[in-house]
RNA sequence: GCCGACCUGGCUCAAUUGGCAGAGCAGCUGACUUGUAAUCAGCAGGUUACCGGUUCGAGUCCGGUGGUCGGCUCCA
C-alpha cells in the first residue's frame, strides 16, 4: 500500500500499519508529538490500521483535531478520578472544548474547591501511572449489557440512541471504561499539564426539562509551560472584565434596591454613550434615515398582531392584569410594531420607499434572573434600531448598504478585527418557535445568502438562531471570559407586514408587500460598552474618552491659567478637566494615568507665560511642551477621524 | 428558571474552636506650593446585604429573601 503523506511525499509498506507506526516510521520525534491521524480527511485514532492507499496526515497537539484528542483524553482522566473518589457518580459525556475540556457527572453531592483540588491530584495520580489507554468495540446488545452492569445509565441512553449499524467503542485505561467515539492518546501518561478550572451546571443533553448534572472545566497542555501562560491570560483577561473595570472606572453601577440587571449609568459611562450616539445618529442620517420617537409602552392588542404575545409573553413587563382589567399594557421589548405604524399612517407610493426609520429606543425584557450579566444581559437597555421598509427590487441593495453602515461602525470605534459573522437561519424542526411558511424561509435565506456571498463575507451558519420572523446576519464577539454574544443584528423579516398589513401602491396600481429589514447600527449601547471597556481595558479612543485632557497645575498660581484653557477648548468640543487640588504633581499624574486619560498636561511657571501644555499621552509619555494652538488641530482631528461616511463622500469627490 | 460559589466602611482585604469588628487606600480637616506614577499629621467612617432561628454570646452555625459571579437553558 502507498502512504501519501501532508507534504505530498510517500512511504509504501508490505502490510497493514497503525497511525502510530507509520509515524514512528516518519520520525520518533513526530511518533512521540502524535495524538491522532487524519485518513483521507477522516480523524481516526492512532491505534487505527491502516491497510490500503491513503493520504495520512499525522496531527499532533498543534492541530485543533490533536489538541482534541489529548484534551478529550484529560477528560477521561477527569472521569476516572472522580469515579475512584466518588464512585456513586454516573458518567454523562466529556468532550474537548474550544480551550480545554469538561466531564458531566450525575454526582449525590456538590462539589467545593476542595474537592475539585482532590480531584485534580488524582488526575496527577492517573498521568504518573502511565496507564495504557485501549480501545475496543463491542456488539449493540454486549455494549449495552456492559453499561448497564456498571451502572451507567446515562451511557445507555446513549447506547439506545445511535443508528442502528453504529460502530459501538469503547475505551478502557486502567479499571476506567468509558463508552466514546475516540480518539485517544495511547497512554494517560501524555498529560503532563492539566488544571481544573471550575465547576457549573448542566442539563443532561442540553434539555432544561431534563435533570441538572455537575459539569467539571478544566483545561490541559503538553507543555507546563503553556498551561501557566493560559492560566496567566486567564487572569489578564479577568482585569479587563467590564464588570469590574467598568465599576472601578465609574462608568456604572447597580443598586439592589433598583433591581437585577437595572445597571445605573454613571456621568463617564452617560458621557462615553452620549458621545457615541451623536456619531451613530450623524451617521444615519447622513445616509437617508429619519428618525422616530415611538412609546415605551403599548396596549397588549398591538403585540398580539405581531406575534410577540404568544412568543415572548413571558419575557415582557405587563402592566395590569388579564384575567381583571379591560386593557393590558406591556413595557416594549422591541422598536417594530411602533413604527410600522407611522408607515401605515399614510398611503405609500413605490415612490416613496425604501422608508428608513431609526430611533435609539430604550427596550424592556423580564429576562429570567440567572441570565442577566453585567452590561451584557440587562432588563432595561437602549438599542440604535432601524426598519427599513422596502420594495423586493430594493432589498438586495438596502441589506448592503446596513452591512456598510455596520462596518463602518466597527470600523470607528475599531472592532473590525473582534467580531464574526453569523448567519442565523431557521430550523424546521422547532415548530412552535418559528413562522410556518417553509417557502418563505427558504426563498428569504437564499436571498440572504446571496447578499452575504456577493459581499464576500466570511461567515459561519446557525440552524435554529433565526428570529421567528425571518433569518438574520448576527454580528458575533466575545467577551473576556470566552463567551458569545451578538453585538449587531441585519434581519431579513417576511411577516410582519403581512400581519401588520402594510403596503404600498407599485407602478402597476397594484397594493404590494414592502420587504422590511430590522437593524441594529451599533446595536445596544450597554453591550457595545461593555464590548469596548473590555476591548480597552478602559482606555478608549480618544473621541469616546470621557474626558479628554486633564489639566495639572504644579501650584496654585497656574490654576486661572488652566481655567482660561479649559474655556479655550471647550469652546472646540474638547472634554477637559482640571486637578485642582493641592497634591504633589507625581500624585495628580498617578491618578490621572489610572483613570487612563488620554492626555494629561502638565502646567507650570513655564507654559503659563507661554501659552504651551507640557503634555503627556498614554501612548508615548512625557512629549514636552506644546503650542496650545498645535495641540488643538491634533485633537481636533483625531476627533474627526470617526466620521466614515464623510470621508467615502469626501473620497467619492475626488 | 436551574446548578454551584460568594456578599465585612466607597475600594482591597483582616478578625484563632462561636468571645470587645480592624488595617491600607480613598474621603474630610490642617500644614506643605511642589516639574512627570503615591508629602506629612489629625479626624471621621460599620445594624458584617436583609429577615428570622440556635446560643449566655453569631461576621462566624442553621433557614429564608435579595444581590453579585461562573456555568446551563433562554435571548424578539
Amino acid at each position: 500500500m502507498i502512504i501519501t503523506l501532508k507534504d505530498g511525499s510517500t512511504k509504501e509498506y508490505a502490510s497493514g500499519m497503525s497511525v502510530l507506526d507509520i509515524a514512528a516510521d516518519i520520525s520518533e520525534g513526530l511518533a512521540r508529538a502524535a495524538c491522532a491521524g487524519e485518513v483521507n480527511g477522516e480523524v481516526v485514532d492512532l491505534r487505527t490500521v491502516v491497510d490500503e492507499d491513503v493520504e495520512l496526515n499525522i496531527l499532533t497537539f498543534r492541530d485543533q483535531a490533536g489538541m482534541d484528542a489529548f484534551r478529550h483524553t484529560a477528560s477521561h482522566i477527569l472521569a476516572q478520578a472522580v469515579k475512584r473518589l466518588y464512585p456513586g457518580a454516573k458518567l454523562a459525556i466529556g468532550p474537548a472544548i474550544e480551550l480545554g475540556f469538561y466531564y458531566d457527572f450525575d454526582m449525590d453531592r456538590a462539589l467545593d474547591n476542595k474537592d475539585l483540588a482532590a480531584i485534580e491530584k488524582e488526575m496527577n495520580a492517573i498521568v504518573k501511572e502511565k496507564l495504557d489507554i485501549e480501545r475496543f468495540e463491542l456488539p449493540r446488545a454486549e455494549a449495552l449489557k456492559l453499561v448497564e452492569e456498571m451502572g451507567e445509565s446515562y451511557k445507555a441512553e446513549l447506547i439506545s440512541d445511535l443508528p442502528e449499524d453504529a460502530v459501538i467503542s469503547f475505551y478502557k485505561q486502567g479499571d476506567f471504561v468509558d463508552l466514546c467515539a475516540g480518539p485517544h492518546l495511547m497512554n494517560t501518561k501524555e498529560v503532563k499539564a492539566l488544571k481544573l478550572i471550575s465547576t457549573a451546571g448542566a442539563y443532561w443533553r442540553g434539555n432544561e426539562k431534563n435533570k441538572m448534572l455537575s459539569r467539571i472545566y478544566g483545561t490541559a497542555y503538553n507543555k507546563k509551560s503553556d498551561l501557566k501562560e493560559h492560566m496567566v491570560r486567564l487572569e489578564e483577561a479577568k482585569k479587563r472584565d467590564h464588570n469590574k473595570l467598568g465599576r472601578e472606572l465609574e462608568i456604572f453601577t447597580t443598586s439592589e434596591v433598583v433591581g437585577q440587571g437595572l445597571p445605573l449609568i454613571m456621568p463617564k459611562g452617560a458621557k462615553i454613550i452620549q458621545t457615541l450616539q451623536r456619531y451613530v445618529e450623524d451617521e444615519e442620517e447622513a445616509r437617508g434615515y429619519e428618525f422616530t420617537r415611538t412609546p415605551v409602552m403599548a396596549k397588549s392588542d398591538l403585540f398580539k398582531i405581531s406575534g410577540h404575545w404568544d412568543h415572548y409573553k413571558d419575557g415582557m413587563f405587563v402592566l395590569g392584569d388579564e384575567e381583571k382589567d379591560d386593557e393590558v399594557y406591556a413595557l416594549r421589548p422591541m422598536t417594530c410594531p411602533f413604527q410600522y405604524m407611522i408607515y401605515k399612517a399614510k398611503q405609500r407610493s413605490y415612490r416613496d420607499l425604501p422608508v428608513r426609520y431609526s430611533e435609539t429606543s430604550p427596550l424592556f425584557r423580564n429576562e429570567s434572573s440567572g441570565e442577566m450579566h453585567g452590561l451584557i444581559r440587562v432588563r432595561q437597555f437602549h438599542l440604535a434600531d432601524a426598519h427599513i421598509m422596502c420594495t423586493p427590487e430594493q432589498v438586495e441593495q438596502e441589506f448592503k448598504d446596513v452591512v456598510v453602515l455596520v462596518q463602518d461602525m466597527m470600523q470607528a470605534i475599531g472592532i473590525v478585527n473582534d467580531v464574526t459573522y453569523r448567519f442565523s437561519k431557521w430550523d424546521p424542526e422547532k415548530t412552535d418557535k418559528y413562522i410556518d411558511n417553509p417557502d418563505a424561509w427558504h426563498t428569504t435565506q437564499n436571498v440572504m445568502r446571496k447578499i452575504l456571498n456577493d459581499i464576500g463575507l466570511e461567515y459561519e451558519e446557525a440552524d435554529g438562531e433565526a428570529a421567528f420572523y425571518g433569518p438574520k446576519l448576527d454580528v458575533q464577539f466575545r467577551n473576556v471570559h470566552g463567551k458569545e454574544d451578538t453585538l449587531f443584528t441585519i434581519q431579513l423579516d417576511f411577516a410582519l407586514s403581512e400581519r401588520f398589513d402594510m403596503t404600498y401602491v407599485d407602478k402597476d396600481n397594484q397594493k404590494k408587500r414592502p420587504y422590511i429589514i430590522h437593524r441594529s447600527s451599533i446595536g445596544c449601547y450597554e453591550r457595545t460598552l461593555a464590548m469596548l471597556i473590555e476591548k480597552y481595558a478602559g482606555a478608549f479612543p480618544l473621541w469616546l474618552a470621557p474626558t479628554q485632557l486633564k489639566l495639572l497645575p504644579i501650584t496654585d498660581n497656574q490654576i486661572e491659567y488652566c481655567r482660561n484653557i479649559k474655556k479655550t477648548l471647550r469652546g472646540y468640543g474638547i472634554r477637559v478637566d482640571i486637578d485642582e487640588r493641592a497634591e504633589k504633581i507625581g500624585y495628580k499624574i498617578r491618578e490621572a494615568r489610572m483613570e487612563r486619560i488620554p492626555y494629561l498636561a502638565i502646567v507650570g511657571q513655564e507654559e503659563s507665560e507661554n501659552n504651551s501644555l507640557a503634555i503627556r499621552s498614554r501612548e508615548k509619555g512625557d512629549e514636552g511642551s506644546i503650542a496650545l494652538d498645535d495641540f488643538i488641530k491634533r485633537i481636533a482631528d483625531e476627533n474627526a477621524s470617526k466620521y466614515i461616511y464623510h470621508q467615502h463622500m469626501i473620497e467619492e469627490s475626488k
